[in-house]
DNA sequence: GTCGCTTAAGACCTCCGACGTATCAGGTCA
DNA sequence: TGACCTGATACGTCGGAGGTCTTAAGCGAC
């Protein structure tokens, strides 16, 4: 194995381990190298590597340190990775995203306090009835996030964050091209929002799957 | 920006554009190095980054090639961010499982063919009746993901693959300190793999969420 | 003619040392 | 007291020198 792989699991194992903990300064980079027994250059490819997965936070002039390791920053690293999928894998992403949405949605139904459903009614009352495309996909993204963070599950909000990136194209194209897409959206919008405010979970969970479907059945066909 | 950042970015957009595909090679170090306008040094930090994500493929002695970028090897990445989640957040994790695993046993209850039942109930049998904990265990990861598999989303599969990781300490524990978890654990085996034979999808479903379930709700009672 | 070994070229691996740049703390001066 | 300056510290970037591994061409024995 080259130096800096095994670089790269002893820093892991030093955070996993617990000797580095979140927030944590690590040892300046000449001290590591020479702790490690590697060159610096190696030693700050293994660190490059690390800082792109979120583990750790480099500053140039300040230090090295631990993130906060939380779930949400970990998977942020996700959409990253999510950006290179291919467009012949759309579909399984979206068919993932149609089991978590609505589970996160039905949970959602049960946590979401009365501020957050006003914030979203907001939301939607300032788009409008004829918006653009484009205006239309990203507050359907921004709707959808802001539902399934009152799930209070940081995993589940982080993972379909992630997931959601590669359907955005998808969506946009449906909007342009297929007939009443945007009226559509904005009425299934309405509906799970109305599901919310009732509490009722099996309505949102419903609503919220038969939101994801359309899109899905719509790409299905499509391609 | 960093010139290394810039050169991941560059690379991405490289792939991502299609100007690289899955499978093609890239240009050597110095070359490339001088393409992006940076040193050997800094763009081998981009590489060594890119790789550990399995966007890249280094080859010593022969190349740097692209992957295939299939999602089962870009989420194989998700795994080594997850080991790095404190223990705190496992029941998110869990019940992020609890969400997915259902829904792809309900999926595989349509689609596994009998030479794959047949595969799972010879697993089954080889344990026996009293295994030991790690044997368990180890099993159980193995049983599931067959199943999984069989769902035909390999999107699916491997975001499963990664969240096992985790819990899989959780189920260790559990095994060891409470009374009669592995004849409970077997015998959800048996029930989960008799709706699959069944080819009855809601059973398989609801025997997959008990199955979770009682791992999640053991958790939650003792943290 | 085929198989196996030798050899050389190509590409990545590792290291070193030097200099550039950003941050922060402490001191200086109005 | 507060703004500014300055030095120490740590990360950022670079160029070059060997080292190691893979591959394939070359070559001799069977």
């Amino acid at each position: 194995m080259a130096v800096t792989d095994e670089a790269i699991e002893k820093i892991k194992g030093m955070i996993v381990s617990g000797a580095l903990r979140p927030g944590d300064r690590l040892p300046k980079e000449s001290e590591l190298a020479a702790d490690l027994g590697l060159s610096r250059n190696s030693l700050r490819e293994a660190v490059r590597a690390l800082s792109l997965i979120r583990i750790l936070d480099v500053r140039q002039g300040d230090g090295t340190y631990v993130t906060s390791l939380d779930p949400q920053l970990l998977l942020e690293a996700l959409s990253f990775v999510v950006d290179f999928h291919r467009d012949d894998t759309v579909l399984e992403f979206l068919a993932v995203r149609r089991i978590l949405e609505p589970a996160a949605t039905a949970m959602a139904a049960l946590r979401i306090s009365e501020q957050q459903l006003d914030a979203l009614t907001a939301q939607l009352d300032r788009l409008g009835e004829d918006p653009s495309v484009e205006d239309l996909v990203a507050c359907d993204l921004e709707f959808h996030r802001g539902i399934v963070q009152s799930s209070g599950n940081s995993v589940l909000c982080s993972l379909l964050d992630g997931l959601s990136g590669p359907t955005t194209r998808a969506r946009i194209w449906r909007g342009l091209t297929q007939e009443d897409a945007v009226g559509r959206t904005l009425r299934e919008h309405r509906a799970i929002l109305a599901a919310l405010r009732d509490r009722d979970a099996e309505a949102a969970r419903s609503w919220a799957t038969v939101h994801i479907a359309s899109v899905e059945q719509w790409l299905r066909s499509t391609l």
